[in-house]
DNA sequence: GCGACAG
DNA sequence: ATCTTGTCGC
């Protein structure tokens, strides 16, 4: 199966598992990060339960001073239910429309959901990573699958997330007393790394600052797009 | 068969 | 994720 397959992203269940299963070969656990890692992205995706819209935002923003570099929206059509396990084939069509409008190229991408923290080691993180051939950091907020122990409430403090014996990310606390994050690679990315990207781009809010950018970048496309409805003047 | 289950 | 108001706490 190629990439090219996905175009139609008219998949049975069944299909897509199939191709996770033999795109997982091709994710690069081992860490492909720029020695001056500046420019950091973060993607998010927003819908609204009675619309069959979609909108996604990328915000890439400097590591040094946590100001954006640029931030661009996108939306299309809902193209698949949700089922766990298989978010990248709903959200995957809308955060690559969104690239597809980014000018600039960040040096890595944390994405709202879990790199190779998945049954079949391909998440969200991870199958973008896979299209955009850039590192990626799976970053989510609650658990999909592997065992840990419950990690100190401290921030910094974390414990490894396992499945089927491999360590395959880290159970992060981002803020003092408060629930963790569910840390994997992505793509090109490896386990300690990933929770340090993380960790540099986290202050005082649970999410690092460029997923929380999105997020609200999100939300207020989804929101324009809700008012254009009723006043399509202005 | 039963429970778990990113967003 | 989304539906939703106020509310308890640092």
């Amino acid at each position: 199966m190629e990439f090219a397959e996905l175009h139609g992203w008219c998949m049975t269940p069944r299909q897509a598992i199939a191709l996770q299963k033999a795109l997982a070969h091709r994710v690069c656990t081992e860490s492909r990060l720029p020695q001056n890692l500046r420019h950091v992205a973060g993607v998010d995706v927003s819908f609204r339960r009675g619309d069959s819209l979609f909108h996604a935002a990328v915000v890439v923003v400097d590591l040094a001073d946590m100001a954006c570099v640029e931030a661009v929206c996108a939306a299309i059509e809902i193209r698949f239910p949700y089922v766990p396990g298989l978010l990248s084939f709903r959200e995957l069509p809308v955060v690559l429309e969104a690239f597809r409008k980014l000018r600039s190229t960040p040096d890595a991408v944390l994405v709202d959901g879990q790199g190779i923290a998945h049954p079949r080691r391909l998440g969200l993180a991870s199958h973008l990573g896979l299209w955009l051939g850039l590192p990626t950091v799976g970053c989510a907020k609650s658990r999909l699958c592997g065992e840990h122990p419950p990690p100190g409430r401290r921030r910094g403090e974390r414990v490894p997330l396992v499945l089927d014996g491999t360590v395959v990310g880290t159970v992060l606390t981002t803020r003092d007393g408060i629930r963790p994050l569910y840390v994997s690679p992505g793509h090109m990315m490896d386990v300690p790394g990933a929770a340090e990207l993380v960790l540099a781009c986290t202050g005082r809010y649970r999410l690092p600052e460029p997923i929380r950018r999105a997020h609200q970048c999100a939300n207020e496309a989804r929101q324009r797009a809700r008012s254009d409805i009723n006043s399509p003047f202005h």
